[in-house]
DNA sequence: GAGACATATTTGCCTTGACAAATATATATC
DNA sequence: GATATATATTTGTCAAGGCAAATATGTCTC
């Protein structure tokens, strides 16, 4: 029996698991997207490049934050990635317990090369909500966890 | 470093990774409601419980896709509350492949006892949400696993 | 500047849950 | 009614990620 092996039975009535069944689609979509690219990442890795990409180099707490990873999960994360040779840890010079992340050339020409699949498969995840719709959407997600954070 | 120990910094920026966030401070916010109460259950076994509690008895399949679990996680999790008394697997008279899951009376009881819990902690997290906002973010999460879904 | 405390990363251990194979039963086709 | 196929549950195996302890470094207070 596959995970949503469903014929759309009832709406889930919570919350948390509207949630978790959502997330858990979204992340099946993109990885399927990118593995029809030839990579093979998981959507935690592909986060963590974009996030890179995107905001240039950052410490590993920085990068844990952001993705919603503690640090052991960042660490072995990055292991991954730098095996990979998508990125490579260098030592901060202003703080010496910390890391400064950065993409080699071979990670940011893979960031620009999946740029669009993030993009295709969240389009086509939201194509039944306008433009409104979609700003609500992320609105609301926001205030909640800034709530729940206090 | 703790998972979420963020100082609330900049927007994740990906729909996929705040539907993460959300959801894992919801589950921790619950999972903290419930321990206060003297109760040690994890977020997806109470949701069992509770699914059974609002449709009653029901199949182990029909479970799992209402919780978006595969198969294995479900018999597993059927493990541990049949354990602690909470539910019973029976035969289904119907289809002798199947079970029928029932909540004990114990079950029953602690349901009755967890229902406010929930409550709280669903209304805190979206006490910044009016009452069509809530009615609206659900709607457009529905709308996206339906997609998704095709 | 010594000691107390806070923060960054790593590592070990453990739980959750996905995927696939095995088993049992049901249903459809000839 | 025998065979093929589909469905329900269980079990084995594995990877992801949370938590806590260890280590190293920074900061604050006296």
């Amino acid at each position: 029996m596959s995970p949503a092996a469903s014929t759309c039975d009832k709406p889930p009535e919570s919350l948390g698991i509207l949630l978790g069944l959502v997330k858990s689609e979204l992340v099946r979509a993109l990885e399927q997207e990118i593995a029809e690219q030839g990579v093979e990442l998981r959507f935690s890795q592909v986060q963590a490049l974009k996030r890179l990409h995107l905001f240039g180099p950052m410490s590993a707490g920085e990068l844990a934050r952001a993705l919603g990873h503690d640090g052991g999960a960042l660490t072995r994360l990055l292991d991954q990635l730098e095996e990979k040779g998508y990125l490579r840890r260098k030592p901060d010079p202003q703080d010496r317990r910390a890391l400064r992340i950065e993409l080699t050339a071979s990670g940011k020409n893979l960031c620009r090369e999946l740029r669009g699949c993030s993009d295709r498969v969240m389009n086509a995840a939201q194509k039944s909500l306008g433009k409104d719709e979609r700003r609500h959407l992320i609105d609301y997600l926001q205030r909640i966890l800034t709530t729940l954070r206090q």
